[in-house]
RNA sequence: GGCCCCAUCGUCUAACGGUUAGGACAGCGGGUUUUCAAUCCGUUAACCAGAGUUCGACUCUCUGUGGGGUCACCA
């Protein structure tokens, strides 16, 4: 059969109007795995019909935000198709044909009233209660259409649909679904609701991915498929992401953020296609991290969920966390550069970046972390305060666990004495562990233990509470700057 | 309000008439540890309600309730 042999098409159609947010990736995603499993095509086209709306560098915007997730379209605004550009702006005459063709067929018709007129028509519709519908007011007899008025469509025939969706099954609406809509604006641009499918038709859009709101515009789009004679695409309805609350669906109003918010905060692309294509779909058992391919693999339509689903960003870290542990290290430091204090990656400070690498991974869950774990004044990475400078430890103090200062005190200087004998050419994390190991196990429990004086070396070094161990961090610092922040901190107590 | 859609732990979800309703995030408890973080182990927690159908319903039907969407010369 034909049917079998044709390849499927989809398309995502965003409109410039500003920043995506996770709802419209999630949708262009679904379409995007949907044509590659498929081996099918995908298309980026830019719906900017509404010039009043249109955001400058939206597009920009737009093919970035696809691009970072690595969803890469066959045919968009940068690379057009044999049926011309992805750009509806620049397609108008097509939409002006298909609209001639109506006219001709008696299928369309202009709007004989003025935007005033109908506003009166739909406060005494309101009035009486009953919904407004314009095809109550269509004209006995047309006008001949100058291309100039506002032109409707001329609903074919008023009837019950009922069509099928791949999501949500069977579905139908009443009579009331159905009016004259507006084809072609006064400003003479199509409107949404024809552009798209005159698009469709000719893009050879074989599946339509769109959020459920269009659900119960759907009957007057089946009304045009039918005064144009064609048979409509596989129609996919996805569920709503909501906000964390549940208590409405994710929007820009509502705190959504740009999806480039999340690359600068050092989310990794690949954990938030994972994180998105599971929020609405699931394939069924357990498994949790997908790799892109295995996200394509896994696809079905069937497998797409009826209802809507929050989004949920403490998982996302979680899973973003997954993905860094997967990540050579050379990667994880292209991540990470933008969060690493200045004075480090310059290499003026005695610390060994390689060294760091290992810290900062098991520690963050999102690259943005990364500032916090080092010291408050950002001069020194993992260092105390400039000697000038009032001490900044955070939080805590030197003092152990309810300890007294004076034995910390003597503690600290004892490390110290036998941290300085370490050579500095073996100035390695093993050797000042085995050099401070012996005197630290010996401190009896009643006296804090080897916490008291572990501790304190730990947080002499770091000026942080949350921070590496003392002997790593011995070996990152090198000896000199080691027992300089160590006589520091001996100074303060 | 009319029309339409949806409904399993707090959250994402598994289950496709027969399970002690499973997993994950978060939470809680514990182990380890250099009192954090990280990690490991354990654990709390759900079928919206009511009728049917059936030997048997989370799964099918109906009604109710709740939530969402949509009623533009916006997409």
């Amino acid at each position: 059969m034909a049917e079998n042999t044709q390849k499927v098409v989809t398309r995502f159609a965003p409109s410039p109007t500003g920043f995506m947010h996770i709802g419209g990736v999630r949708t262009a995603l679904f379409a995007y795995l949907w044509a590659t499993k498929t081996g099918g095509t995908f298309i980026l086209r830019i719906e900017d019909t509404d010039k009043a709306r249109e955001v400058e560098g939206s597009i920009q915007q737009i093919q970035d935000s696809l691009k970072w997730l690595g969803i890469e379209w066959k045919y968009g605004p940068d690379k057009p198709g044999p049926f011309g550009s992805c750009i509806q702006s620049q397609r108008l005459d097509t939409y002006r044909e298909a609209a001639q063709k109506l006219v001709d067929k008696g299928l369309a018709y202009p709007d004989p009233f003025t935007t005033e007129q109908i506003e009166e028509f739909r406060k005494k519709a309101e009035a009486e209660k009953r919904p407004f519908l314009f095809r109550d007011y269509r004209p006995e007899t047309f006008e001949k259409w100058d291309g100039k008025q506002p032109l409707r469509f001329k609903t074919p025939e008023i009837k019950r649909y009922k069509w099928h969706d791949v999501v949500r099954g069977d579905l139908e609406a009443g009579e009331e679904a159905l009016d004259d809509f507006i084809l072609i604006k006064g400003d003479g641009y199509p409107t949404y609701n024809f552009a798209h499918i005159v698009d469709d038709l000719n893009m050879g859009v074989t599946h339509i991915f769109r959020g459920d709101e269009f659900i119960s515009s759907t009957p007057r789009f089946l009304s045009l498929y039918d005064g144009l004679g064609i048979t409509p695409p596989v129609f996919a309805s996805l569920p709503p992401i909501l906000r964390d609350d549940r208590t409405k669906k994710l929007g820009k109003r509502d705190g959504a953020k740009d999806i480039l918010d999340y690359k600068s905060e050092g989310y990794l692309p690949e954990a938030m296609m994972n994180f998105l294509a599971l929020i609405g779909w699931n394939p069924g058992g357990d498994k949790e991290i997908f790799s892109r391919d295995e996200l394509v693999q896994a696809f079905v339509l069937e497998k797409i969920q009826k209802g809507g689903g929050a989004f949920n960003e403490e998982k996302l870290a979680w899973m973003n966390k997954e993905y860094i542990s997967k990540i050579s290290d050379e990667q994880f430091f292209e991540h990470a550069k933008p969060f690493i204090p200045a004075v480090l990656l310059e290499g003026k400070t005695p610390v060994k970046l390689d060294k760091i690498i290992p810290l900062l991974r098991e520690k963050i869950h999102v690259f943005s972390e990364i500032p916090a774990l080092f010291a408050p004044d950002g001069e020194l990475a993992f260092a105390l305060p400039s000697s000038a400078g009032a001490p900044a430890y955070e939080g805590k103090s030197l003092v152990w666990k309810g300890t007294d200062p004076s034995s910390i005190k003597s503690n600290l200087q004892k490390a110290l004495e036998l941290i300085s004998a370490v050579a500095p050419e073996n100035f390695t994390a093993e050797n000042v562990k085995a050099a401070v190991w012996d005197f630290a196990a010996a401190i009896p429990k009643e006296s804090g233990g080897k916490g008291a004086v572990l501790w304190p070396m730990r947080y002499a070094l770091s000026g942080k509470e949350k921070s590496p161990d003392p002997f790593v961090l011995s070996e990152i610092l090198g000896k000199e700057e080691t027992l300089s922040r160590l006589t520091h901190a001996l100074s303060l107590l």
